[in-house]
DNA sequence: CGGCTCATTGATGCCGATCAATTATAGTGG
DNA sequence: CCACTATAATTGATCGGCATCAATGAGCCG
């Protein structure tokens, strides 16, 4: 089961800088003493919450990564979303509707779990907070119609090879982890497994990319991009 | 070209109930004189922005359907999303950055043209406005999210059945319109021309649905969920 | 070691894209 | 009003990409 690790404390907080606090004084913070919201640690096996559950409390994700997912009755799943430290998610409350995603650990993690009246109350108090999340909001929406796109526009190997130049954005050729199996990269890009390990076996096969033990390296942007762009595209 | 119809009067206005403004009371208007939208005209040839302009100004569709689209380097478009009556739209700027879509009416449209700054300006001052979009950010990723389960998980039928039935929610097997050509559904569902026109053709002379120039009537709502959940979802 | 899950690889089949031809539909100008 | 054109929709034939089915191999843990 989850399990409740403590109060949190936002003035000491190691990743304030990049949760929707970022940008409060921390002077500010200090006022706040009735805003303690509790870190909690899930495994793997559990869920933060599930889709359709009433959104009592939003997240912030302190370590690890989460997959929000979509799953129709048949079990056929969409992962609509990987999170990385200090993403927050879990808001659809303030919207007043129920979660509408499951939201699972993708390796054993740390989440500070905010209280939506409490956060609701902070953030009508701190216009920080609120322009923090606004701006996220309109990426998350910008980057939701990115997927739009690959899901709907791009072929197969587009697809793939484009999510992996995206995963590895900004690192230079060095190995990058990724815990996602073949199986949670195909809910991703509405693949089947088979086709993942295919085109990446192929590619590893040309000299591409290299794997080990959850991480990736990529040896060729370049190879990677041609296949991206296979049909004159980018 | 667009043509400036001239400026708005938001206290008179027929569709404030269905804009961002709904919530803020009349007389907080009054006082906002500063605040004078333009209203623009814009013929179906022409687009209100494209991707990549910096994004200058916000939108409020006052009249007309506009099809927001992302196109690849290669033509392959795809269409994130469909507005109607009183949704804003081209707000990036909020999050300075330029816009992520291209803005295209479907029909002659009209909008209400919201200057970044002073809109930005009237947010802060105005928590009504604030909370409203906020509301509407968080629905809209819902839709979002929604999609990328259609476009990742479903097979073609299944996508335009839901489709179709979501369009005419709620009008209980009148006759609505559907300003979308062939072409067009296809780039919101990630489908070719013919594909559509095949499975339109199939359902027709099964009795399903009904089409007279732009307009759609759903004789089986019954008969098509049961192509939407062909393999027992839903 | 044996049992488990995950990844790989091959063989086959089907869905939907592509190519191609015909038929509506709307708009234009004589 | 009708012929003429342009565009959209339909329908058929074919092809190929990806899913599906199936078997084997690799890593991991008790």
């Amino acid at each position: 089961m989850s399990n409740v690790k403590g109060k949190g404390h936002c003035q000491s907080c190691q990743i304030r800088h990049l949760s929707i606090f970022a940008q409060l004084p921390t002077v500010r913070l200090v006022e706040i003493q009735a805003f303690q919201p509790s870190v909690v640690i899930y495994a793997p096996d559990e869920t933060v919450y599930h889709q359709g559950d009433p959104a009592a409390n939003a997240y912030t994700l302190r370590k690890g990564l989460v997959k929000l997912t979509k799953t129709l009755p048949n079990g056929r799943t969409q992962i609509v979303r990987v999170l990385r430290t200090g993403d927050l998610f879990g808001f659809d409350g303030f919207a007043s509707e129920p979660y509408n995603h499951t939201a699972t650990p993708l390796s054993e993690i740390e989440v500070c779990r905010l209280p939506l009246g409490e956060l609701m109350e902070l953030k009508k108090q701190n216009p920080e907070i609120e322009n923090t999340m606004m701006r996220r909001w309109i990426q998350h929406l910008r980057q939701a119609e990115d997927m739009m796109l690959e899901l709907g526009a791009k072929k197969a190997s587009e697809r793939l090879a484009s999510f992996l130049i995206r995963w590895c954005e900004g690192t230079g050729g060095s190995w990058v982890v990724l815990p996602l199996s073949r199986g949670e990269i195909g809910e991703l890009l509405g693949l089947t497994i088979e086709t993942v390990s295919r085109f990446l076996s192929d590619w590893k096969r040309q000299g591409f990319l290299n794997e080990q033990r959850g991480s990736i390296q990529i040896q060729s942007v370049d190879g990677l991009r041609k296949v991206a762009c296979a049909s004159g595209n980018c």
